[in-house]
DNA sequence: ACCGGTCAAAGTGTGTACACTTTGATTTTA
DNA sequence: TAAAATCAAAGTGTACACACTTTGACCGGT
């Protein structure tokens, strides 16, 4: 999937990614071939690929002789995609509590530590994100299994888009950590079944809360979005 | 992804998929574009789209620059696919529990009872298999989660050109109905957990004893293809 | 005999032209 | 006036040509 020099397709499809991500491309957008092939000085052929390869990944949604447009979730989609992916994460962190190595489990015992910290110190809440994101990876990567890493990462991808509206909601930074302190601890103390049931639990309401934000804020999608961006 | 009038790198896709799981494209095997479009009558342009949806399915391997080959799976690899797979359909199960309506629990429990009366009789191996497969996708659709059944069968399908291999050991089949009744009672009693261990536990066995056959039987991978396909 | 470089054949990546489908507005008709 | 038919514009699907990369064979030097 990666080379040492990447294919057109394979630039133009991350350059894609990254404005759906950046909120650039908004839900619901449609892609035309053409204006991406002048926009970034290439044919369509290259451009054709990359859709291509951005609807398998869900990213788009593309019917014969139509447009491609950025996927857009409804709130029923949305629940189902989080309630897919608590159940994988929660696999993960079963398998991992008994095949994380040592030098892994102390990785993730650091890594809650620093969050821990910054929360205290009421540091910043993006940091903050970007360490729980780290964590989750963490304990996912420590199943071994890279087939349900790579299943997991697809999954996960496809809410990407979304993550951005994660605003601190008072107190949930604190009910985060402590949950993730229940689950360090079900992890690192080898109760497997605990670890899958905790972290499942956890990434579900973690996916509900998102989805009552967006819910709520669903009507000024496009203004959030640039508000942020000019911050 | 399906229209009412398919376009041709869709039929091509199909026409290539059959080929893996009939056989006839054992793995290994490197697929050229221009042949691919000289056989089908068409141009490189289609045929170049359905290997980049295969490529994406996992049926295909593909780097730049180089030709695509039917993906190979060494024993590590599977039993990771199997394991994931379990987990998946483990999770299917725990949902199905208390989500499947009485139609469905009633579908389920016909399907095993014939499965049953199948086995009693001696009956076509092939039709008992069959019975088997449809009994594992009644238990994922009754998840009615649309995302997790998607996932499942993405994994599902890079298995599937090896289940040709699946023979009969000798009782085999009785330790499997053994299970599917152990399930279809955990699951009909609303016992969720006790249904994602069975089902998890019976889909990684499964896999193992593929596993088992196919690293056996490995050297003479293609001779035991063709005879299967003479026959 | 072995190793490195050179070159041609094979095959993929991309540009370009054209055919076909879709869509929406305009015109026609009852 | 409203509904159906028509047509043009927009945009996708495919064919075809060509450039670039890869690969393996050939070849000369050591």
């Amino acid at each position: 999937m990666s080379s040492a020099e990447p294919t057109q397709a394979d630039s133009i499809r991350l350059s894609i990614e990254t404005d759906i991500f950046n909120g650039l491309l908004t839900p619901g957008t449609p892609l035309e071939e053409g204006r991406l092939a002048t926009r970034f000085g290439v044919s369509r052929t290259p451009v054709r690929e990359a859709i291509a390869q951005l609807v398998q990944a869900g990213l788009l949604t593309k019917s014969a002789h139509k447009r491609a447009v950025v996927s857009e979730l409804d709130a029923s989609k949305l629940l189902e995609l989080f309630e897919a992916l608590s159940e994988l994460e929660g696999s993960a962190a079963f398998l991992s509590t008994s095949r994380m190595t040592q030098e892994e489990k102390l990785a993730l015992a650091d890594i809650h530590q620093r969050a821990g910290e910054l929360l205290a110190a009421e540091g910043d809440p993006n940091i903050y994100a970007e360490l729980g994101a780290t964590f989750h990876r963490a304990i996912l990567n420590g199943c071994h299994n890279q087939v349900l890493i790579d299943a997991t990462e697809w999954l996960a991808l496809r809410v990407l888009p979304y993550r951005r509206f994660q605003v601190v909601a008072p107190g949930r930074l604190q009910k985060n950590q402590t949950e993730h302190d229940a689950i360090v601890d079900a992890l690192l103390s080898g109760r497997a079944a605990d670890a899958r049931d905790l972290l499942q639990r956890h990434t579900l309401e973690q996916g509900e809360a998102l989805m009552r934000f967006i819910v709520l804020h669903k009507t000024s999608y496009a203004d959030f979005h640039s508000s942020h961006l000019s911050s």
